[in-house]
This record gives structure tokens, sequence and C-alpha cells, in this order.
DNA sequence: TTGACTTTTGTCAGTTAGTGACATTATAAT
DNA sequence: ATTATAATGTCACTAACTGACAAAAGTCAA
């Protein structure tokens, strides 16, 4: 673990074959989960039917997800994880009230979700179905929220009170949840940033 | 399964022998369960470390509680549902509003909430700790959430939109659990009731 | 109280998710 | 080629559940 970052990451060339693979596996062994839940169902899937639909051993798939449910709720996972990184970098130079900058960033997550709809789309509607996945999609959705309100309180342009912030905070995620589920509802048509700047202007 | 209801219940008297164990013995259950788990943590106590100390068998724990999670999260589970059964007997003779019909719903479970401050409070330290309770508990809150769109709709003085119903619903059940979070932060010492009217005023 | 009937319980056997340890194999670097 | 490193498979294990069935306890009528 020496200095492969000078030797391979200098040229941001070819990410190593060892990676590649991995990359590659661990698409495999999504794709073929997502169609084994499609087909079967979440809970008629065992992990190792997975495996061997990728010709792994079930050992190996542990060491790519953490858990079953994390096949399905990564991305969502990732979604959020993206909206904190939008907020971080989201330029306050002209000083952008907590609620714009947090507007902005549900917009951004939920354009990131039309960009995926095919995707999510499957994933909910397995997670309407199952309660251990619907619970952690949920957790997925709302571990992000203290961290919201930390960035929302050391990058806005004037401090905020903690309980209001905490209150704000929640409630337009929760905006995010009804727009996506209702967009969800409806297969995916409908325009989801539509939605959800509607739902936004209800909550001013 | 003849007529137990006119031999027993025209009486209101005694629930039969049968009926005092099984609520003492899932009492001890949960008694005992919480103990553990204050004791040696949530996720190094076992089923088998609870039936024992109840001396009955692990498979009968399971006749109790369909998962160890609700053990803790059954309390919330019931509060939500005394919510929608106190939503369905409300007096709607002066035609409320939905949302005022919805905020005093919170309102009295957040009521509940306080009368029960000790066992929430243990439950909620828990649920901050371990990643599958803290899921299972915001599915707990927000399972019931179409149920109480359902409820406002039938039983509101005017038709609603059912997408802004919804959104009203999400975004006031987001203030109950923050007003509840916040509550518990404070180790339950505050008061729950002024807190959750605060945010529900400044949804307003 | 006896005796039939019903409900609850324990036992047993099995499935599945998830984890640690270690030997084996594949990739990387020299 | 050779050595170091990272990925994989195998094995053994724990723990949460579940179905089936027999044993025990509670119920009720005669």
């Amino acid at each position: 673990m020496s200095d492969t970052a000078l030797s391979e990451q200098s040229q941001a060339a070819q990410p190593s074959l060892r990676e590649r693979k991995k990359r590659l596996l661990q698409e495999a062994i999504e794709q073929a989960a997502l169609t084994l839940f499609r087909q079967r169902g979440y809970e008629q899937t065992a992990i190792q039917d997975i495996a061997e639909a990728v010709m792994i051993s079930p050992r190996t798939f542990f060491r790519y997800f953490p858990s079953k449910e994390e096949v399905l709720l990564g991305p969502t996972r990732a979604v959020m994880q993206a909206g904190l990184a939008y907020l971080r970098a989201l330029p306050l130079t002209q000083a952008k009230e907590a609620r714009a900058a947090l507007q902005s960033t549900l917009l951004y997550i939920a354009d990131l979700y039309q960009q995926q709809r095919r995707g999510f789309l499957l994933r909910y509607q397995i997670a309407r179905q199952v309660p251990s996945v619907a619970a952690f999609y949920l957790y997925a959705l709302l571990e992000a929220e203290t961290a919201f309100c930390d960035l929302l309180q050391e990058r806005a342009d004037e401090p905020q009170n903690p309980s209001q912030l905490r209150l704000l905070v929640a409630t337009h995620i929760a905006a995010l949840r009804v727009a996506l589920e209702q967009w969800l509802d409806g297969g995916g048509q409908g325009d989801l940033l539509a939605l959800l700047k509607n739902h936004l202007k209800v909550l001013e």
C-alpha cells in the first residue's frame, strides 16, 4: 500500500485490471440480484442463488455488499451522499439562505433520481412489498438528516436556531420523499422535479 | 371457540386465567429483554438469553414477539395505532379542517409518548445505536401515513387534494418525529407537547 | 372429580443471513 | 521469475427465525 497513488492515479488512466474486475463483478452481482428479485421475489431469493448466478461463493457476495438489503439500498444512500457533497460544494459567495440552499440540494437529488429512473422504480416496487427493505429505505433517506443540519449550520449566511433548522430539514426531506413516492407510484412517468418544486413551494 | 364471548365478556370480569398468564408472560419477556438490552447491549443479547431469563423456550419467545426488534418497537406501533383510533373517533360535528384534525391527533400521540416517558427513553437510546432498530422505528412511525391520509380524506369537511394531503401528513409526522427526538435527546425532561405545538405552528 | 376439548408450550429439525479464520489463487511490482 | 499484495473459496460457526408434532396445561360440562 506504499505509493500506488503515485503510480496509478498520476496518469488518470485505467484503474488497473483488478479495479476493473471488481467493478464488473459488483455490477454483475447487482444485476443478477435485481433480476432474481424481480423473477422470484426478494424473500424467495437466497444469497446463494445470487452467488450461483454470478458463479461466486456466498462469502464473496458479502465482500461486495454488507447485506442483502444493501443491494437495493446502495443507490439511495449514494444519492443522499451526493446531495451532501453538492451542498458542501455550493458556492456561498452570495451567502444563500439556508432554505434556498436546502431546496436547491433536494432538487439536485431529485434530478439524480430521475436520471436513474429505471433502477429506482424496481427498487421501490420491492421496498413496498418487503418491510425490512422499506424500513432500511427510510433509514437511508433520513440518516443524512443531521449531516444536512450541520452543513447548513456552518454554511448558511446567518446562524440558525438548531431546533428550527432540524424541523426545516426534516420537513423538506419529507417533501422529497413524498414527491419521490408519488412519482414512482406513477411509474416514473411524470416530472419529479416539477412535483418536488410544487411541494417545496407549499412548504414556504 | 363457541361462546366464550358470552361467558367471559358479559360480566366484564376477569379475562380468564389463560389470558392473564399470557399478559403476564408477555410483560415478563418484555421486561427481561429491556433489562438485558440495557445491561449487555441489544446485539449482545440473544433470544436465547431472554428466553432463559424468563424460563421459556426460544420458540415461545417468537410466539409472543414476531422479531427481536418488535420487543422495542411494539409500543411505538401501538401509539400510532392509538392515534389512528383517536382520529377515527374525532367528533366531526363541527366539521374540522383537515389540518386541525391532524394537529390534534399528533398532540394526542405526543401525550401518549409523554405518559410512557421511561420506556420510550430506553427504547430510543437503543434505536440510536442499532441501525436495524432505527430503521424499523422509522417504518413504525411512517407506515401509518397512508392510513392517516385515508382517514382525513373521508372525515375532513371538504375534499382534499390527495397529493397535497399526503404532503401535509408527511410533514406533520416529520414534525412529530423531530419533536420526539429532541425531547428524548434531552432525556425526556422538557415538555414534549410544547415542543410539538411550536413545530406545528411553524408549519402553518 | 373425571373426562373430553382446546390452547399453549417444548422439542426437534431445518433454512437463511452474516462473520471470522485461513489456505489458495490471481494480480502487481521488481 | 519472484516476491508481495489483494481477492477468492472453503470451512466452521452464531443467531434469527419457521414448520411440524407431541406433551402439558387450562377450560368446561357432566
